[in-house]
DNA sequence: CCTCATTTGTACGTATGTATC
DNA sequence: TGATACATACGTACAAATGAG
């Protein structure tokens, strides 16, 4: 097992800090010559460190003063890196497993080629719904190459998430992606499973994600009503 | 004036080189070390470049290969820190002014809290209508505050980019930012701009843009008919 | 299978500039 | 004015993945 490189440690530790509310919103976190000699080690490394949190939207900083903490955002952050399950509040997210993880030949990956590798080794095919505090807000339509996964659709994939799951059992990191964005109207489909009228306008997201394996992509559709939460992200 | 870092100096350069075609798809820049020799720098520096062109969605980094080009996403790729007008294509879109600058009072920016200082400043408000190609694709609306901006609403700003017209009059570079997504019904008002038919699927973004004036913040309304393209992002 | 050169990833240390208070 | 804090940039070293031989 690969430790975690430092960088990631200090971002980890001071992401929980945040959202356990630790330093308030506006407050400034330890500068980062604090950190640095905190966590034992030098400010690059720290600075790697905070510039990951800016990219998620956690903090911003101002020359002079320091790295300040941004309040909580309202709305789901499925727009960033990080998964679906960890992008909303955590705990009020069930997931429900509408299709069982099934062998399928490759047709098409949400209007992304694939590559020919990937059509050759088959396509691993799985559809969930996310439900928020009780209202069904995503619908999660996964499809990945079934290139050395071992046993992969007899594990259950009930409230857990795919992205930690790669990781602790396949050794699989996220690295990021490119996604796609339409408004859409609900089809029958929709209307069902997000509890929707017909017609009600849906984002819909195409999203392509790169990992540390070459060659290996996640290809996720998800769709999503914005009744209530819009959906949230930083750049 | 400020000469541009030249981290900054070397992301313009690749940039611009990738657009142009100087390096096709999946080929591989030149390496980190070679690229620090042509430019006269070091590794860090040419590296932070490097990690800009990421966050773009230029390139993507295999250790022990390099740094590969990637094919051009095709979609508009409003959801990065690059303005409406290089987000297109650049050379196809023209901009429409709906409303040129005025001085409104706040009311609220796109359920966006306002700052009392930005309050008391005042706001100034202007609609813009992009055109890609003959088709109206965004309906862009604007609030940023009347603080130290002289005679801004004496300028037009008509086919030019806000984001440079702020650089070079006034001296704001923006840093990044919030956005808000939402899937919304075209309203009368977006059937026309827009030409869609009554209740048709538009997507809507809040956004709230940090720049390198404190507490100076531009927030832009942006709806969008998704029919031709989509918008493509990052992450 | 092993070795080696290349290339990126991580991390160290140092120096100087610039904005804030 | 001085202290503090972030921004930029230098230089170095070693680890880890890749691909060629």
């Amino acid at each position: 097992m690969v430790e975690l490189p430092k960088y990631r440690q200090v971002y980890e530790f001071l992401r929980r800090q945040i959202v356990e509310g630790a330093y308030p919103a506006g407050e400034a976190l330890p500068s980062e010559n604090a950190l640095a000699n905190a966590h034992g080690m030098t400010r690059p490394t720290v600075r790697k460190a905070l510039s990951l949190l800016i990219s998620d939207g956690f903090i911003v900083k101002r020359r002079g003063k320091g790295s300040i903490v941004k309040g909580a955002p309202k709305g789901i952050g499925i727009l960033s890196i990080t998964g679906t399950t960890s992008a909303v509040g955590r705990d009020n997210i069930l997931t429900h497993i509408i299709l069982k993880p099934e062998r399928r030949r490759w047709t098409e990956a949400f209007s992304f080629p694939v590559s020919e590798e990937e059509r050759e080794a088959g396509c691993i095919y799985f559809e969930r719904l996310r439900v928020v505090e009780g209202t069904p807000v995503f619908l999660d339509v996964t499809m990945l190459p079934d290139v050395r996964l071992p046993h992969f659709t007899s594990y259950s994939l009930e409230n857990r998430s795919l992205f930690n799951f790669l990781r602790v059992k396949y050794h699989i990191e996220v690295t990021g992606g490119t996604q796609q964005l339409f408004a859409i109207r609900a089809d029958k489909r929709l209307q069902e499973h997000l509890q929707v009228k017909a017609g009600y306008p849906v984002l819909q997201l195409n999203r392509k994600i790169e990992t540390t394996r070459a060659g290996f992509h996640i290809y996720s559709q998800v769709f999503c009503a914005t009744r209530a939460y819009g959906l949230i992200g930083t750049f």
